[in-house]
RNA sequence: GCCCGGAUGGCGGAAUUGGUAGACGCGCAGGACUUAAAAUCCUGUUGUCAGCAAUGACAGUACCGGUUCGAUGCCGGUUUCGGGCACCA
């Protein structure tokens, strides 16, 4: 019998869909685990081999964990909303929702044909009404609720006004927007509008003014991607920063325990890193400078309180609310201009460009807390108006971009570290003797900054604070495929639409632009209000919105009267293990363990982190063919003979080039231009270039999993993405070198029919040792990389179990189907196969993992490198449990030992018993 | 600019914790089978030098330097490629 992929692989996926054999249940009485795969966003150009790379390997873990014994959860669903079918509705008309379904139909049957576990049933897509009820439903327990820093969790709105019924705002400590201090009979005597504003000041979800992207020619909020180099890339029209009132989730509220929460999960050292620089956690003060001659007080932040002494300027970021409250009526026109001029800078570029110094003069003086000198205050887009208050001290001795911008307009520079020399550049190091500081002369950094903010606090200006760079996310975006806010909006105040209405429903409109006047697209819905009349909020959710808890509905897709039930969440309680690209490191990743936190906060589920274990995925990128064509020419010339002529470099689509040969008909039949296309060959022969870039349609470098399955079947394309390379790094895709997987599984097979004409032909005898080591030994290599996720060599070390094998004429029973249960979790498809062919009459997935037994898997003897001076001279096969003393012995008594030393002086033996062993002759 | 990751033969990559660098696979070269091809199998394959050969010497894991008996792995510095930087998802 033949090894016919196609009729396998058709049969088997046929058979598990007919027979549920994914389908799993919420109630088992096997310990769970949930394996979770990062949604993709379905494109219009399906799937190319880099998508299935993350998806093979938890396909895998989560077969190997139910041949262990767990109900596995491992569900596949869809991150529906996006800018992309938005583009493409705008630029065709055809409705997003259309050209959703279309692409995930496309993906859908894409990935059927790889052979994933998933348990279809529980396919979920979020911009299905049913799903993003949930979505908005989160999003209005938001709404009603604060956040208590004292009980460190979300709290109800019920509770806070309690709290200013007894007491004001002058005791509660909650995470709040900009809201003055009042007492109790201040907020008795409030109106209702009154009241309003300041809840909505602590609200989870609130609105704010937020700098946005506005192109103004196109009417539009642009993302950071859409805007190149100050112009929108549609179009290439100016686009500036501009203030709009958007919705705000009040994420920084648990930046402590996002920070905390990472010590108890199973993340990459480097993943951590990235969330807790993102979440950006400072220790210092915030401490108010007075203005002279005028009322306002600048609030800034500093971690180096330590060094007012030597703050010789205050700077303000150009969108800063103090530059209007400051500016002299002589400087108003000038800071006007620099402001304009920095509003078409997306923040971005504000950031990279450390070169360019730019600032201008407000006139208007602040007073140095300390010293009592007047000091000047400064606008300049070095200071980000997003992150601490929006005003910084400047202390141009220690601090390089402060030094920087003194140099460039000559402002005092005070060093206050004994020893600092600061005349080329700044002394930015935190540790030294204190100079130039008053009371704090003498001390050492450290013990300064702790004196100093002592200080701050006595003087009555300021006090201790923990500043997070975590900021609130804008929740609002200016775009028609995304979730509706369940939001109404009566007498100018936002309401919240009562949870029996859910979920608002995506409104049908003419046009997906926005309108003239600039207003989102929503706003072009006939009857976009509620019965009574008042208008719906006209923005919709980000991409974030749905991707925050999906993971959640997967353990109770259908559930209508709950996101998730508590039965199954406390059975599934969390994902055990998730794989994605790490492009999701801090964004999706901070935003869904926010949202569960506050989910947990309120009891609806178990657990406080929603990820136990994580790996990144590492991105495939294209391997590009090229071809020469010689200058005003049609005719090509071959890789190796292009220095000869002067020609230009084209891409070839990579289907048509096989090992770097090209395949001259289909070129010419590729393009009508390449018809007549003349080539110059070596050794009759046209050899492409090549280079490793991005895969992508404009690179024609993109390949296809349903062009491989069709070819080589499911089986090897899934082992081969596995072999690779380890399946966190970036690597390139190369079809020619898929050969190998391809007659591996061929191998196998014929392991078990090699009998005449092919038939079946497995024998019951007892395995030799030899065989039971081969066996043993990759059972443990397979299980242990298994666990790792160390796919590549767990391909490996079956290739060579099964060449040792095929050597050894094995076709025992014993030896082979324990084999086959270990590949299955990476060959689904011809191991059920096999398992049948073997006599069983269940599917292998409910097989059992292969017992490794122990004594199998060591040598009793170790090949010992012996070294001279660390260079490995020969090689001496010694029992495995020799001592230090018998390795010596052994290896003294060797007549290569004597050669090598030659009459030298032996200096030192180094001996490591099971590794090695070294001499240091002279 | 800032944060994170990577760099090993012609190519993808392997190398428990600092202990034989190049497993496995591709490609290539030679051979077997075949009328021939495909398929399959066998042998060789880091470089340089020496040798008829078995083999031996030297160099070698992006670059420069350090620690160590011993470094692909640790430390300091550099180059370069990739990801992220808050409205792509």
């Amino acid at each position: 019998m033949e090894y016919n992929h196609r009729e396998i692989e058709a049969f088997w996926q046929k058979y598990w869909e007919d027979h549920g054999t994914y389908k799993v249940s919420n109630v088992s009485d096997r310990p769970k685990y949930y394996v979770l795969d990062m949604f993709p966003y379905p494109s219009g150009a399906g799937l190319h081999v880099g998508h299935p790379l993350g998806y093979i390997a938890s396909d895998i873990f989560s077969r190997y964990k139910r041949l262990k014994g767990f109900n596995v959860l491992h569900p596949m669903g869809y991150d529906a909303f996006g800018l992309p079918a938005e583009q493409y509705a705008i630029q065709t008309g055809q409705h997003p929702a259309v050209t959703t379904e279309q692409n995930i139909n496309r993906y859908r049957s894409q990935l059927k044909k790889i052979g994933f576990c998933y348990d279809w049933s529980r396919e979920l897509r979020t911009c299905d009404p049913k799903y993003y009820k949930w979505t908005q439903w989160a999003f209005i327990q938001m709404y009603n609720h604060y956040y208590d820093l004292d009980a460190k969790k979300a709290r109800p709105i019920a509770d806070l006004i309690a709290e200013f019924e007894q007491n004001g705002n002058t005791k509660i400590n909650a995470a709040h927007s900009d809201v003055p201090e009042f007492p109790a009979a201040v907020w008795n005597g409030m109106e209702d509008s009154e009241r309003n504003s300041v809840i909505d000041a602590y609200r989870l979800a609130y609105r704010a003014k937020t700098m946005v992207n506005w192109c103004p020619k196109l009417g539009t909020v642009l993302a950071n991607d859409e805007v190149k180099d100050g112009v929108s890339e549609r179009g290439g029209y100016p686009v500036v920063q501009k203030p709009m009132e958007q919705w705000l989730l009040r994420v920084s509220a648990y930046a402590e325990r996002l920070l905390e929460g990472l010590e108890t999960i199973d993340w990459t050292d480097s993943l951590k890193d990235m969330q807790r620089n993102w979440i950006g956690r400072s220790e210092g003060c915030e401490m108010y400078f007075e203005v002279a001659d005028s009322d306002v007080k600048l609030k800034i932040f500093t971690t180096r309180a330590d060094t007012v002494h030597g703050v010789t300027f205050m700077v303000l970021a150009p969108e800063s609310d103090y530059v209007r409250q400051v500016t002299t009526p002589e400087c108003r026109d000038a800071v006007d201009a620099y402001v304009a001029g920095a509003a078409k800078r997306t923040e971005l570029e504000r950031m990279s460009d450390t070169h360019s110094v730019t600032g201008q003069f407000t006139g208007a003086y602040a007073i140095n807390p300390f010293t009592g000198d007047q000091i000047p205050i400064w606008v300049s887009d070095y200071v980000l108006a997003g992150y601490g208050t929006g005003a910084i001290m400047a202390v141009p001795a220690h601090d390089s971009r402060d030094y920087a911008f003194a140099k460039k307009f000559n402002l005092p520079i005070i060093p206050l570290i004994e020893g600092a020399d600061v005349s080329q550049q700044s002394y930015d190091a935190k540790e030294g003797i204190m100079m130039n500081s008053g009371i704090f002369n003498g001390l050492d950094v450290l013990t300064a900054k702790k004196k100093a903010i002592d200080e701050v606090e006595r003087m009555g200006i300021g006090n201790r604070k923990v500043n997070y760079r975590l900021r609130d996310a804008i929740f609002s975006r200016q775009r028609y495929w995304g979730e509706p806010f369940p939001v109404y909006y009566k007498d100018g105040h936002a309401e919240m639409l009562p949870l029996d209405k859910l979920p608002l429903t995506l409104p049908e409109i003419d046009s997906y632009l926005p309108t003239e006047d600039g207003e989102p697209p929503l706003s072009r819905a006939a009857g976009w209000q509620t019965a009574d009349g008042c208008r719906y909020e006209t923005s919709t959710m980000p991409g974030f919105a749905g991707s925050s808890a999906y993971y959640l509905r997967y353990m109770d897709p259908d559930n209508d009267e709950a996101l998730v039930s508590k039965q199954a969440d406390e059975y599934w309680q969390d994902v055990d293990l998730y794989v994605g690209g790490t492009e999701h490191a801090v964004g999706h990743l901070i935003y869904s363990r926010f949202w569960n936190k506050f989910l947990y906060d309120l009891g609806y589920v178990c657990k406080d982190e929603p990820f136990r274990r994580l790996v990144n995925q590492g991105m495939i990128q294209g391997r590009s063919n090229f071809v020469y064509r010689i200058k005003d020419t049609n005719t090509f010339v071959s890789a190796g003979l292009k220095s000869q002529y002067d020609t230009t470099e084209l891409h070839v689509d990579v289907n048509i080039v096989k090992n770097d040969i090209l395949d001259i008909d289909a070129f010419r039949a590729w393009r009508p231009e390449y018809n007549n296309a003349e080539f110059i060959l070596e050794d009759g022969k046209y050899v492409c270039g090549y280079g490793i870039e991005k895969m992508s349609k404009s690179m024609y470098n993109v390949v296809n999993p349903d062009n491989v399955v069709e070819d080589y079947g499911a089986d090897t394309l899934r082992l081969f993405e596995m072999f690779l390379g380890p399946l966190q790094q970036s690597k390139p895709w190369d079809t020619s070198n898929i050969e190998g997987v391809s007659r591996f599984l061929k191998k196998f097979w014929r392991l078990f029919f090699n009998g005449k004409d092919g038939a079946l032909n497995v024998s019951d005898d007892e395995p030799t040792e030899s065989e039971l080591r081969t066996l043993h030994k990759t059972l443990k290599k397979v299980e242990d990389d298994i666990l790792t996720l160390n796919y590549n060599t767990a391909v490996s070390a079956m290739m060579i179990a099964v060449n040792d094998l095929t050597s050894a004429k094995c076709n025992k029973r014993k030896v082979l189907e324990p084999l086959t249960i270990a590949l299955a979790p990476f060959a689904p498809h011809i191991t059920e196969e096999l398992w049948k062919q073997l006599g069983h009459d269940t599917t292998i997935c409910d097989a059992q993992f292969p017992q490794v037994i122990e004594k199998y898997t060591v040598d009793d003897t170790k090949c010992y490198p012996v070294a001279f001076n660390g260079k490995t001279k020969f090689t001496l096969d010694l029992p495995a449990g020799l001592d230090k003393d018998g390795i010596e012995k052994a290896v003294r008594d060797n007549e290569r030992f004597q050669k090598t030393v030659d009459g030298k002086t032996i200096v030192k033996v180094i001996i490591v018993p099971g590794k090695m062993v070294n001499f240091v002759i002279k």
